[in-house]
DNA sequence: TCTGGGGTCCTAGGACCC
DNA sequence: TCTGGGGTCCTAGGACCC
C-alpha cells in the first residue's frame, strides 16, 4: 500500500488531501511513522525524529497513529486480495506477497487485483510482479506510488545494475557501509564477486547469500501461515529514568500489558527477557528460559525484575522492554468461519 | 532539540551430551 | 607427551524489516 497510514487518515480527513501530512507519535522522542508524498518533498520520511520533521516542514499536519483503524483497513484490503488469489503471504499491515502462477496471464491478474483493491477500499497501492519474491518486491518499490511493474530476473539485473546494494531488502545501512569500505557500491559489482570473497567478508552463509540477492536469485517460497515466535512490550521514556526504584514500576506495567496480550490470544513461552537501552543508546538484553511456558503477570514480572536487578543499569535508562519467546505451539481453537481472520492476527 | 514499537533472523560462544 | 566431531540448547548482540 502507498503511504498506508496517511492514506487511511485522509479517508476520515478528506480536507487534508493535497497537504503535507505526517503520522507520528506525540512525545519528545517520537519518530515519523508515515509521511504523505507531499511531505516527502520536504525530506520528511519514515523513522526520522518527529522534531526534525517539524523543522523540515513546519506547515505539515501532524496526526497521532490510530492502529485500530489501520488494522481494520488492512483487513479490508487483504480480504479483497484473498477473494482473488489463493496463496497469500501477509507481511505487516500494508504489504503482501501473492502467488500469481495459478493464472494463465499473471500481468492481467495483477492489474485486476490492483484495480479491485483501489476500487473496493479507495486506497492506492503498488504492485510488482517477478519470478520470485525479491524481484516482485523491488519492482513494486521501484514504481511507487500507484505503481505497476513486471520484471524478469535478467531485466531486474540490467535495470538496477548501477543502483546501490541498499535497494535489496536484507541489505541495510551497515552492510552498505561495509561494502563501500571495500569498494563495492553497485549491485552489479556485488553480484559479480566470487562466493569465496563474500564468504571471507560476511561469513560462509551470509556472504554468498548477498551475492545471490544482488543477482536477483531468490528461492524463497511464500509462507502463508506465519507462526509468531515472540511477543514483547517496550517503551521509550520521555525522559531517562535512573535507578531500580524508578524502573521497576514501569517494568511491572509492561509485564502487565504483555501478560494481558498473551492471555487474550492463548499464547505462552518459556523464555522471559528484558531489554534496556541506556542514555548512550547502547542496548542490553537479558533472558532466562524456564522449565515450562508462562503467560501470567506474576511469572513474567518476577523473572523480568530479577533480570533487571542483576543487570542493574549503570547509566540513565531511555528504553525498557519485556519479552516472552520460545512460544509453544499453543494453537487456540478457532471456530469454523474465523479462518479468514486468522492470517492477519497471528 | 537526534534516533518508536513490534517483530525476525543470523552469528558466536559456552555448556552439555554422546 | 594433551585431548575429535557432531549435535542441541541457551544467551547476547546486532542487522534488518514494516
Amino acid at each position: 500500500m502507498d503511504a498506508f497510514y496517511v492514506s487511511v487518515e485522509l479517508q476520515s480527513h478528506p480536507e487534508l488531501r493535497g497537504l503535507p501530512v505526517v503520522v507520528s507519535g506525540t512525545g519528545p522522542r517520537a519518530v515519523v511513522t508515515t509521511a504523505s508524498y507531499e511531505a516527502r518533498k520536504f525530506g520528511v520520511g519514515s523513522a526520522i525524529p518527529a522534531s526534525r520533521a517539524r523543522r523540515l516542514c513546519p506547515d505539515a499536519v501532524f496526526l497521532p497513529p490510530d492502529f485500530l483503524a489501520y488494522r481494520a483497513r488492512s483487513r479490508d484490503v487483504m480480504d479483497v486480495v484473498r477473494a482473488q488469489v489463493d496463496v497469500l503471504e501477509v507481511v505487516g499491515l500494508d504489504e503482501a506477497y501473492m502467488d500469481l502462477s495459478e493464472f494463465e496471464r499473471p500481468r492481467a491478474a495483477g492489474r485486476r487485483i490492483k484495480a479491485a483493491v483501489t476500487e473496493r477500499t479507495g486506497l492506492a497501492c503498488s504492485l510488482g510482479i517477478g519470478p520470485n519474491k525479491l524481484v516482485a518486491k523491488v519492482a513494486s518499490d521501484a514504481d511507487k506510488p500507484d505503481g505497476f511493474l513486471m520484471l524478469s530476473a535478467a531485466e531486474a539485473c540490467a535495470r538496477f545494475a548501477g543502483h546501490s546494494p541498499r535497494l535489496v531488502p536484507g541489505i541495510g545501512p551497515k552492510t552498505v557501509e561495509r561494502l563501500a569500505a571495500r569498494g563495492i557500491t553497485t549491485l552489479a559489482q556485488l553480484g559479480g564477486l566470487p562466493d569465496q570473497r563474500l564468504a571471507e567478508w560476511f561469513g560462509d552463509r551470509l556472504g554468498p547469500h548477498m551475492g545471490r540477492l544482488a543477482r536477483f536469485e531468490d528461492e524463497r517460497v511464500l509462507d502463508t501461515d506465519r507462526v509468531r515466535k515472540s511477543e514483547s512490550k517496550e517503551t521509550t521514556f520521555d525522559r531517562d529514568l535512573v535507578g531500580l526504584s524508578a524502573l521497576e514500576p514501569e517494568l511491572e506495567r509492561l509485564a502487565m500489558g504483555l501478560a494481558a496480550d498473551l492471555t487474550e490470544h492463548g499464547r505462552s513461552g518459556r523464555t522471559v527477557g528484558i531489554k534496556v537501552r541506556l542514555d548512550d543508546f547502547s542496548t542490553h538484553t537479558r533472558a532466562r528460559t524456564l522449565p515450562a511456558p508462562v503467560s501470567d503477570i506474576e511469572a513474567i514480572f518476577s523473572v523480568a525484575r530479577d533480570l533487571l536487578r542483576t543487570l542493574d543499569p549503570p547509566r540513565p535508562v531511555r528504553l525498557l522492554g519485556v519479552r516472552v519467546a520460545g512460544m509453544e505451539g499453543t494453537a487456540v481453537p478457532v471456530a469454523v468461519g474465523d479462518a479468514a481472520q486468522l492470517d492477519l492476527g497471528v
